[in-house]
DNA sequence: CGCCAGGCTTCTA
DNA sequence: TAGAAGCATGGC
């Protein structure tokens, strides 16, 4: 397979692809990872401050990408404005490589209801079933399925799953995008609380997976999923909440703190 | 066995 | 309109 380098800076595989923003890449014996974007089987792996790319073509990472990884944003113009304050500053030196990834629409939707109430593990089970299950062949890997394809079936179709209650959410989901009622235009460009609101339209989303849709789903840097470690952590560290000046970009904040939070110990 | 997991819906007062 | 129970499944 071929295989081309990209020079990236503020940017680490493990950070960005471990830190609970995204199900399907895994890390592989020599510390790259091996995931699926859209229809294509990608591997990345690190060497120094090298990216190296298989799977899709240099054009294919300037079009989709780049921008998939967070890598056409400039994080060094982010770290400095948010590391005027302290306690961001230090969030970030604890995990300088996280970005903030832009993912499909639809799979981040329909991932993140998966997410609801439940782990990281087996989250990334119930989606490679559901990829396996319904998505389309590729060659040896699966597509995630389209909401029209998901629309067509019943939540017992989806028994096999095991995703539990959360399959009807799926299914509900499913059938809205595919209908349309899922306006793209209002997710991206609207103010946040109508973004919000066309998503929580679905059954079983709420604000937290709405949040997490539009944060890493649909470019939202304003968007600010709370989960139970992010309270806890505001609580600790912003009980005032986040500086104004961080508010445009409180989405690429939340996950250095929510990292932080989670793997530092400094939040109890 | 009981508790918990990047919550949400439904029921209750 | 707030607060708690219930929800499927699986790991510990």
């Amino acid at each position: 397979m071929n295989t081309y380098n990209v020079p990236v800076v503020d940017f680490s595989l493990e950070e960005t692809l471990e830190c609970g923003q995204c199900f399907r890449w895994r890390r592989n014996k020599h510390g790259g990872y091996t995931g699926i974007v859209y229809d294509r089987r990608i591997e990345l792996s690190m060497d120094g401050d090298t990216l190296i790319i298989s799977g899709c073509t240099p054009e294919d990472y300037d079009s989709w990408l780049a921008q998939y990884l967070g890598l056409n944003q400039d994080y060094g113009s982010y770290k400095l404005t948010l590391s005027a304050d302290e306690t961001l500053k230090n969030a970030i030196g604890f995990a300088p490589g996280i970005r903030v990834m832009r993912q499909e629409l639809w799979e981040t939707l329909c991932s993140f209801i998966i997410s609801q109430n439940n782990n990281i593990p087996r989250i990334s089970g119930i989606i490679d079933r559901l990829c396996e299950g319904f998505g389309r062949d590729c060659g040896g890997y699966y597509s995630f399925p389209s909401a029209a394809a998901l629309a067509r079936l019943t939540a017992e179709d989806l028994a096999p799953l095991r995703a539990g209650f959360r399959a009807g959410y799926i299914i509900d989901a499913a059938q809205k995008v595919a209908a349309g009622a899922i306006d793209e235009e209002t997710i991206k460009n609207a103010p946040l609380n109508e973004a919000r609101a066309v998503l929580m339209q679905i059954r079983g989303v709420g604000p937290k997976v709405a949040e997490c849709t539009l944060l890493f789903g649909a470019g939202r840097y304003d968007a600010f999923p709370e989960d139970v470690w992010i309270k806890r952590a505001m609580a600790q560290l912003f009980p005032n909440g986040l500086p104004g000046y961080a508010l445009p970009i409180a989405g690429i904040a939340q996950q250095y703190i929510f990292h932080y939070a989670r793997k530092s110990g400094a939040v109890k």
